[in-house]
DNA sequence: TGTACATCAGTGAACGCGCGTTCACTGATGTAC
DNA sequence: TGTACATCAGTGAACGCGCGTTCACTGATGTAC
């Protein structure tokens, strides 16, 4: 089915190939002449599935926080026992590992996020992941593991640390893809615990 | 002089333009061109200035780095009394001042550290924002304020905070240029003492 | 102070290129009877 | 099961465009004597 005419797959397709090249190359320089170069089909096919160049790179974009969010979603689950300090840490390194999995994915999710006037999927995305952070600190709130507080406002700091620790240890990545993973995975989990050590109900005052 | 055959500042000129189209507009789609065009210049007088269009994007990534730099430094000078707390967390706060006045240049400037390959200042300047962090950091723990352990992850831990606050606030600052400024500082704030409370060496164990 | 000349920062024509998008089209697919 | 036809996913020519960079040049500036 892959030789026919109607290739019947084309928009699946061609966003994997878009995220493969973001993840190997760059966010720029990608055009869709040469996607549909890439995958075999007329310059002009993909537009039989996305408006504009713009909507094939925010669905890319979609697409990296839906799998962002299934990754954090499973890794909460699979903590046992379900203690709020381990599925929020669960939660985090889950979010570290996608970015330094896929370091210029998450640099794009977020620029698109930024750009997108009207793309509400996208917003919505990024609503449901925080949700999600939202639900685990409560949670810890409310057994008392952690402080109390605008649990909005606890969830965000969470939010920053991972997403920074991300951003921090993908440009390592991506300077030196020979970098020992190990030792960023690492790292990133003595940053969580001094996140979480602060966010604990019995943390130091002042 | 401005009105002259030499233009004597061109080089100067092109860089302010092209800081401040970014933070107007985006990362991309600003071409030598365009920037010459507004500058009043013809379009291939910036090669006498700059190799080509790359090194031009580094060096406002440069500036951009010796800018926070010199703002974090200042920011830490003003702190009196001279406590390690306080003056990490100054730092933090000029970090996340930028990143809330130029979201668009703080993601070029780690764009352009990520891909250069070659531009040992772009790189130095990152690594002369790093010693400034670890300097705080080594002094608070020589003076028992912050926990013992390695320096240079829990500098680490702090810059990733920052960032990711910079990053997710700044996210924020693009989606709605009319949020309230107030309000996002104060956020960072909070999330700051949060850190901070972390990194004391009265932490909760575990 | 005046002149000769090297240096330097600009100019503008020209290069070749790939881009996003439109349009009328064609050929495959699926459905109704 | 066979045929007619609507639908749909591709094609490829064509559009106009702006891009980065090169090159030989020109005119201003500064310096040596």
């Amino acid at each position: 089915m892959s030789t026919s005419y109607h290739h019947g797959d084309l928009k699946a397709v061609l966003l994997a190939y878009a995220r493969e090249q973001m993840e190997r190359d760059s966010l720029d320089g990608l055009s869709m002449r040469e996607m549909a170069k890439a995958v075999g089909v007329s310059h002009t096919a993909a537009y039989r599935h996305f408006q504009d160049k713009r909507a094939l790179m925010e669905a890319v974009a979609l697409q990296g926080f839906e799998e962002m969010l299934a990754g954090c979603e499973s890794a909460i689950a699979a903590v046992l026992p379900a203690e709020s300090r381990s599925r929020l840490k669960a939660c985090g390194r889950a979010y570290v590992g996608f970015g330094l999995k896929s370091p210029r994915l998450l640099v794009h999710m977020f620029g698109a996020v930024s750009q997108s006037q009207s793309n509400e999927g996208l917003v919505q995305a990024g609503a449901r992941l925080f949700d999600l952070l939202l639900g685990l600190v409560g949670a810890g709130q409310a057994d008392g593991t952690f402080r109390q507080g605008d649990a909005r406002q606890l969830s965000h700091t969470c939010w920053a640390m991972v997403h920074g620790l991300s951003t921090l240890l993908g440009v390592g990545v991506l300077r030196a893809p020979t970098a020992e993973l190990e030792a960023l995975h690492l790292s990133a989990e003595q940053a969580l615990d001094v996140l979480l050590d602060g966010m604990a109900a019995t943390a130091a005052p002042r």
